[in-house]
DNA sequence: CTTCATCGGGTAAGCGGTTGCACAACCGGC
DNA sequence: GCCGGTTGTGCAACCGCTTACCCGATGAAG
């Protein structure tokens, strides 16, 4: 029907911005300036434009434009993995505020190798995407901030824009981005939350020094006992990763070296919970019956088990990383070097009040 | 340390081609070739060559290059969204395959609406990707069919190779792939064995006539019924979409319209299947001991409920999609222009064997 | 009826690579 | 000692688009 489908078919080269400007009669610069719409022009010329590039479905080649000059079209993020609900999440606000600025958005994945990552910047940084976001929990230490230093000014010489999204900030002159989230005050709002409820003897699930994530929410977790003046017994900070079959393994292990001696766990994610529901379960205890539980996050797994649990604006985080690169104006720049977003606690059915009988125990 | 850190500081125009020539004393031409590695060169030269790009921590430009004829570095894919575990572990397959063969990986979203995804093709399009991989369930209709084959020819006319994955076939003379994988094989095996568990009144959750995914689901689950010789009850078929909240919808309002009128629960997916089973619940009916119930698709939630459900190697097809448009043997190219990937059951602990005295209810 | 902004549009110089073609240097064989 | 064949480089023409600069036409002001 269309002169495209008629006429352009499969194996033909696609038309360029010459093809366009014969068509209509007029320069390629008229086109260029007609398309990128910056620039008065004649209406009649205008319409003939218009209308030869929709007969020829002509479309501009991006990496022509961008080799010319004009800012570029995409923003790039990096993240472990695709399918943690975690980082899809993020994925997904940078996505869709993407979309909305009109660019596109170009994923790498580095499955947690520092190698990867490099690899991955460097591809974005021959890809001049106007930002490159990385997301994610790191370890702290002068290796990765030498590292991410590097990577900073890399891409700035390339126009790039580095966010780091959920990871610690480096030094002041290092231009780079900085959006958090709150770990530590959302630790401390559901570790008051099981103390308001009377558990006493609270199991932390998820504990690995040096990983910024986990470490911030344990550093709630201890400010919170402390300020209600529990005891802080090191033994109940058990050590692992962040995943399902981590929460069960050590639920497993705890359980099987004797009986419970905690009323309440504080999952390090929905994840661990998930696995360590499971493995409470299958010792016949039920949560939130005979054990209460609350994880960090709430994603997917959080509704479907009925977790109490904190809530952290993941798409929002995506969303603000871009919206910030993004931001041109020059004096809100300097002032959004580094954003924390808020977190709060989502209650459903996984706590129960200890009755004064089991407090002492 | 390197030059780079302390000489190609922010702000600076990023090294090309041109000045790693200068600094290593040769002309571009040598550079071009030496480091795309296809071409004979004096070692000498060669690490002279290297030298330089390290020194001026040279990356190249992939808009020049792009337009310069060499081959694009990106691969394509276009889901409905990033979080759903679904399209989640196929954009993953995507991601890994295309790291592999050292492409990047662009990703667009369309939220299911057919003007974003039209938009979002057009703007690979002009990125010229090497394939644009369009994934997930849609309605099988002449506009459909009318649409891709706009799309196929748009594509190939600018060097891109359409792939549909998951999604119906055209017609033999569109040049698009079609990776598919066997929704009616699963659901009919997985209505099997519920029917050899004794169960003859199963509940499907999530019809939507016309959809391609839910109808090959639902007609694997008509074909088992009629091989078993079970009569087939329309009224056991319930309309709605593939999420959590339509699973959970749809078993309240049937129970809140009368006690149960069916043993086994077939939920078109997992999602639906972990809110039909809150539903349950709350109507204090147990999965697996008062309803059996199974899935489809092997994600996340389905290990977390413990379900018995339908693998489907979502991975693998966005590998295999990859894998496929990137072939560069026209020989093979021809012989797999369509490639319908296996699934299998996965038993957990939903389903049990109805006793005599019930099946006759 | 000039004069001069103003507006709309054309010309052409890049952007940073790739690659066909030409060519110098060096090899062994006659 | 001359010749044909490698090998390794350089030269320069693009790829498709943007944009600085320039110029012809048009209408208002003097």
């Amino acid at each position: 029907m269309s002169q495209r489908a008629a006429g352009g078919g499969e194996g033909r080269r696609p038309a360029t911005i010459r093809d366009v400007a014969a068509h209509a009669g007029v320069s390629v610069a008229t086109v260029s300036r007609i398309l990128s719409g910056t620039y008065p022009s004649a209406p009649a010329t205008r319409s003939k434009v218009m209308r030869a590039v929709r007969e020829l479905d002509y479309v501009a080649n991006a990496n022509a434009r961008g080799l010319a000059g004009a800012s570029s079209r995409s923003v790039a993020i990096i993240v472990n993995s695709v399918v943690s609900p975690h980082y899809a999440h993020v994925a997904q606000g940078v996505q869709t505020q993407a979309a909305l600025e009109g660019k596109l958005c170009i994923v790498g994945t580095t499955g947690g190798d520092p190698e990867r990552e490099l690899a991955t910047v460097q591809l974005m940084r021959q890809e001049h995407a106007e930002c490159v976001i990385l997301v994610g929990n790191v370890v702290n230490d002068e290796a990765y901030r030498q590292r991410m230093t590097e990577y900073a000014r890399a891409l700035a010489a390339a126009g790039s824009q580095l966010v780091l999204c959920g990871r610690p900030a480096l030094g002041p002159d290092v231009p780079a981005l900085v959006v958090e989230y709150d770990n530590t005050g959302g630790a401390y709002a559901i570790t008051s939350h099981l103390l308001s409820a009377g558990h006493r003897r609270i199991l932390f699930l998820g504990r690995r020094d040096g990983y910024t994530t986990p470490d911030s929410r344990i550093t709630g977790y201890r400010r919170a006992l402390a300020d209600h003046r529990v005891p802080h017994d090191p033994g109940l900070e058990i050590d692992g990763t962040m995943e399902r079959s981590e929460g069960y393994r050590m639920i497993r292990q705890r359980l099987e070296a004797g009986p419970p001696d905690f009323t309440a766990v504080f999952a390090g994610n929905d994840l661990i919970a998930a696995g360590a529901r499971q493995a409470l379960r299958e010792h016949g205890l039920r949560v939130p019956d005979d054990i209460s539980m609350v994880g960090f996050d709430d994603l997917p797994p959080a509704a479907d088990i009925d977790l109490t649990t904190v809530h952290v604006p993941h798409e929002e985080l995506g969303r603000t990383a871009v919206r910030l690169a993004l931001q041109r104006d020059p004096g809100k720049m300097a002032m959004a070097q580094h954003v924390l977003l808020g977190t709060h606690i989502i209650v459903r059915d996984s706590v129960r009040p200890l009755r004064p009988a089991d407090a002492t125990t």
